[in-house]
DNA sequence: CTAGAATCGGACCAGCGACTCCACTTGGAA
DNA sequence: TTCCAAGTGGAGTCGCTGGTCCGATTCTAG
């Protein structure tokens, strides 16, 4: 509904604004919020005006950002969740939201916020994946695969804390893997 | 050692400098390290030239109040390893470094910066605090209370992001407990 | 009690970074 | 091809924040 209210973009806006978007991706997910503006229209190949021009401010190309993350992680949950068997597709879907938000605080702070606060485009779509997320715990709890008393709280809170620790160790994989080990072994039932 | 090269403080700097630690430590926690200097001067009740004459620089204030935290969770989980026996040690420990570090990103980011780079007096107690943890970890695994294959650096990414999930739970204790039971069966060996 | 060393405090300075403005360029409809 | 609305870019504005300076204000040794 949303990209229905604009009128098109001009064939280089839109070009423009895409790459904006991927280098403040880039930007941001490896050099954290920080950054000064400037490098991301740098990054981008175009002016700050340019910048400014597609996105108001700097929090409005960071929701941006967030928003399109949140999107792909979610398309990509809810595709394993309709291809695979419950549990699996838990599991599987815990280690894709951790992986994809490695090493991205921001992404990180957005899920957070899924639990708190949140400006109303991000809201539609964190809502979306708090569903989908939702939907995948129960099926694995359905089936005997995760503990019962675990609710969707407390899984976001595992996958933002994952997230976090994981990026931690993102030198040694290995590692990595034991705490997923850890935390899956933890997450099943006794 | 530092103590002793210094000259020992006039009481009101001394109480000043207590004042601006704890406001420092206060401040930060609450409201995270971006606050003006101004603020925590405010807050202690002193001028900012009092501030930057006994901390040269803001970082250096900060540096001060993670390395005081360090010390006192130090200190505790010391005394706990001494009086309880390996496995209750551990767990509790684990718990308290997570309560104690919860609500404060920069403390997390000082442990997190535990496993990669640290200025001079942070490394001191951090290499302290991680001497403790590994001893913990060590006489839980030997008494078979926590899988073998669990390293140091394991169990120092899973303190941090344990606190970062505990943070987000801040307003349901139950959950956070919960998040304790996840995380303490996982560590168990099957 | 008093000198003067140590400390205080807040006006002031400098750099940085978000955002504005507008002269200039360009896509694409006619 | 022409024209102009849409779009561009980057110099400049402005507020904020870390950090300095120095006259006023305590402490405390003697």
């Amino acid at each position: 509904m949303s990209s229905a209210s604009e009128r098109p973009l001009r064939a280089d806006a839109a070009r423009n604004r895409a790459r904006l978007l991927d280098a403040a991706t880039e930007v941001f997910t490896t050099r954290g919020v920080g950054v000064p503006t400037e490098e991301i229209a740098r990054a981008a190949g175009v002016g700050i005006g340019t910048l400014f021009r597609h996105f108001p401010t700097k929090e409005a190309l960071l929701e941006a950002v967030v928003v399109r993350r949140l999107q792909t992680i979610t398309d990509r949950a809810a595709r394993l969740a309709a291809e695979t068997e419950p549990a699996e597709a838990f599991f599987a879907c815990f280690r894709l939201v951790v992986e994809q938000s490695a090493g991205k605080q921001e992404f990180t702070r957005a899920l957070t916020e899924a639990g708190i606060d949140v400006h109303a485009s991000l809201r539609e779509s964190s809502e979306l994946m708090r569903a989908q997320l939702s939907e995948l715990l129960d099926g694995a709890q359905r089936v005997g695969a995760v503990r019962p008393e675990v609710g969707l709280p407390e899984l976001i809170a595992l996958l933002v804390g994952v997230g976090t620790a994981a990026e931690q160790l993102a030198a040694d994989p290995a590692a990595r893997e034991r705490i997923f080990d850890v935390v899956f072994a933890g997450l099943r039932p006794r």
